[in-house]
DNA sequence: GCTGCTGTGTGACTTGTGTCACAGCCAGCT
DNA sequence: AGCTGGCTGTGACACAAGTCACACAGCAGC
């Protein structure tokens, strides 16, 4: 098969390495077999548009490689990031199991490759494989999960340092990063993205990070960020 | 059986007259034949807490009759309101189904009856009963797209007005009244509760209500609230 | 080199809304 | 009655953070 995009394509999930690290690629061998063959293994450049939140439901997207970044917008154009969604993360999902319109956009961040199975198709799948619905059923826990914590954050901090604070903190724990006494972590969005994952401008972010460095809270180099004092962040997170 | 705290207990699932319109409760006879041998038919009195919010999962609750507060708080004391469940919803299942914890609490504000089913019971009778499992994804769905919406709420709103006016619009399409001129919805929350649910104080909310009032846009007739001039509203409710 | 473009850093000003404080009101007690 | 407690109304004030306005840095392409 060709590379696109510079991607290495997976040609099948039978096969695929990191098939078992996977919430919804572990599936009997049975399963995994009648999913191979309704799904269309696809590339995606940087920068493509998965779906659009409002439209109809087509269906599922797998994502085998890559990031793609999740979020809502309002009609006067202010964004709002919920998550970058990772490898082997489902996208689309609870859209097309309730047949309501996407209600959020996905956009690629990186090269990706993506496993798409129409509506229709999946539904089908779902019906004939049990433990594949358990699988659904457990990944929209994860993400009615996630949710929940965004809606937290957003509902009950006081100040937009709070959740500057929490994110950062929750990005550490990400990369297992956290338990070390200077935790460090790769800052691959703009000051403008991060603004629009907390809810808040890009002015606040800069000047948000001003002050953490100011404080000797955080230390930049280069393009990643050394937490320097844990425990004062950690203060931070929780009401400011 | 006794009629706890006003109830009129429904004994049995498969004569519910209720059945059909819900969206859970809707199975094929043998899946709630299963279904009607692990549940415990129990009844809460008004300000029951049905599971707090970090709490290890016990079970789900199929909630029959009365209606239920979910919400979430923080570390001091501030809370945010995510939703109240009307009957035929099932409550703390993603929590029961992913195996973490509760991410919300649940307390009852009238008298309800409640199905609650043990987690692992409910497991095993996911695995059984794959038409079952269908709905409990369609249900996660549903509470996701609810979340969402929470978030898009939260997150992109500019003002408290704004949030108050979407809130209001949602609650009279909710008892179609909303086709109607002039739509009235009866206010069974009080100001800090309504607050709560718009992340805002218990002031503002007072505040906004009087203002809308003064505005001719509202108006209270005792505890029903009347929507006079809906166009002003739903332009209050899209970026004011 | 110059030109654009995208991202970052900062100052000045404005405004929404949280907080505190208190007053009035109604319902349910004893 | 008279008291209590929860809810609602309002004023005064402070402050976080959005907005607008620029300056500058880095980096691409020609």
């Amino acid at each position: 098969m060709l590379s696109p995009y510079g991607l290495d394509i997976i040609e099948s999930c039978l096969t695929c390495k990191m098939r078992a690290d996977r919430i919804f690629c572990d599936l009997p061998t049975s399963a995994l077999q009648s999913f191979e063959s309704i799904k269309y293994a696809t590339a995606y450049p940087k920068g493509a548009v998965l779906f659009v939140e409002g439209q109809a439901p087509r269906g599922i997207f797998v994502l085998c490689k890559g990031r793609v970044k999740l979020s809502i917008c309002a009609s006067d154009g202010k964004t709002l990031i919920l998550k970058i969604a990772e490898p082997g993360e489902v996208l689309g999902l609870s859209a097309t199991v309730s047949g309501k319109a996407y209600e959020l956009t996905a956009e690629t961040i990186d090269p990706c490759q993506v496993n798409f199975v129409k509506r229709e198709d999946f539904l089908k799948f779902l019906k004939e494989h049990s433990d594949a619905c358990f699988k659904v059923a457990e990944q929209l826990s994860e993400k009615y999960n996630v949710a929940c914590h965004e809606v937290r954050s957003l509902g009950l901090s006081h100040s937009a340092g709070e959740k500057l604070a929490k994110l950062l903190l929750e990005w550490s724990s990400k990369n297992g990063e956290a338990q070390k006494q200077e935790p460090r972590l790769k800052l691959a969005l703009t000051h403008e993205e991060i603004a629009q994952m907390i809810g808040t401008s890009r002015e606040t972010v800069t000047r948000l990070f001003a002050d953490l460095k100011k404080r000797q809270i955080l230390q930049a180099k280069g393009s990643t960020l050394v937490i320097r004092n844990k425990a004062a962040l950690r203060a931070l997170a929780t009401s400011s």
